[in-house]
DNA sequence: CTTGTTTGCCAACGCTTGTTGACCACCACC
DNA sequence: GGTGGTGGTCAACAAGCGTTGGCAAACAAG
């Protein structure tokens, strides 16, 4: 023990070193998927050895599910205007998508692994529902409408950032919005069809 | 030699194993992905040794790119009245997603392997590009709109056959058309925004 | 200075992977 | 009935994987 015990954890000075395997972990599950990532790729990337991983993070699995801690971290969504809904949204997703890899990183693996695609789906449950829910009365049509709209968001991204089709990877953010905008839009507020 | 030296190859007694290796192949590789899916659980899905499949395939790669031989197979697009596009092209899609395994080992092997996506890619610049030519004049602009289109589409069928998302997967055929029909009409023949 | 804990490296383990080469059984043909 | 290619199995290879335990240095506390 480190003699003290306060409610919080102590700095450690191993917090540098636990941060770096971090990062080098998002890295490389985001490039090369969870197979791909050896535990050696991230240690080399990390600067340290291999072992270290396994005592800071227990095991490759305890490795990855600290990684994919996602948050999409919608703003208020009852102040917005609800004809500007569409942009609103996509706008948000593009700035997540490239904010940092951890989207990345959980479509990548989600697509090849079961704990993977379970967190997507959890994600999906618990964030992007429970916004859909504010313009949508009906639980199961809202449900239905989440995922029109994470079916339109998702493919974007895989095909903009993930497969790197070259039109789509080279459209403006500005244009995507202004194409993508009025699918998500009436996605959320169209009279079913 | 086998005697005879036909234009085209003679029927060889191996054919049914090289099916089942091709057949096995197919499952596993849409069921886990390039990585996961490996040369031994092929060869004992296919009821061989594991050495055959390096005999008639060369190596896994080998067998891989026989694997992933897509053709999107369009209707002929010039004969249809252009207000119908959208419905024409999501139901093809559905039932090319439903038919069989190709398209769900493809996007799931692109996500994560260089050659996958490269493969995807290529289908996309070859086949769905062109089709795109038949109503968007301009070349860069026909490019782009492909691209949106295979947003949503690719999107769809991740949420609904690979990611499994319960309100996407329990949707109808019908529903999904509806609902994504009038999205790749305007991504087709809309003006841009 | 001594003692105990933390941080890190090193070497090895057991296992699975793709791949190879030796070897046997069959079938066709002369 | 040999003979030569073809179809198939078996055992092994080298390499890479995640993971483990031991040991040395750095540090903190007394």
């Amino acid at each position: 023990m480190t003699g003290e015990m306060t409610g919080s954890e102590a700095p450690r000075r191993s917090d540098t070193t636990r941060a770096a395997i971090l990062d080098a972990a998002k890295e490389r599950f985001a490039a090369d998927g969870y197979e791909r990532a050896t535990v050696r790729a991230i240690a080399r990337d990390a600067g340290i050895d291999p072992s270290m991983v396994m005592r800071y993070y227990g095991s490759k699995e305890g490795l990855f599910a600290a990684v994919i801690d996602v948050e999409l971290d919608f703003p208020d969504l009852s102040e917005i205007d609800p004809d500007r809904l569409g942009v609103v949204l996509v706008t948000h997703f593009l700035e997540l998508w490239e904010r940092d890899t951890v989207l990345r990183t959980l479509l990548r693996v989600g697509v090849t692994n079961e704990s993977g695609s379970d967190r997507l789906r959890q994600v999906f449950g618990t964030q992007l529902v429970p916004a859909a829910r504010a313009f949508v009365p009906d639980p199961a049509d809202a449900e239905r409408r989440a995922a029109l709209v994470a079916s339109q968001v998702l493919g974007m991204a895989l095909v903009r950032y993930v497969l790197k089709f070259g039109p789509a990877a080279d459209m403006s953010r500005d244009d995507v919005v202004a194409w993508l905008a009025p699918t998500v839009q009436r996605y959320i507020t169209a009279e079913a069809p």
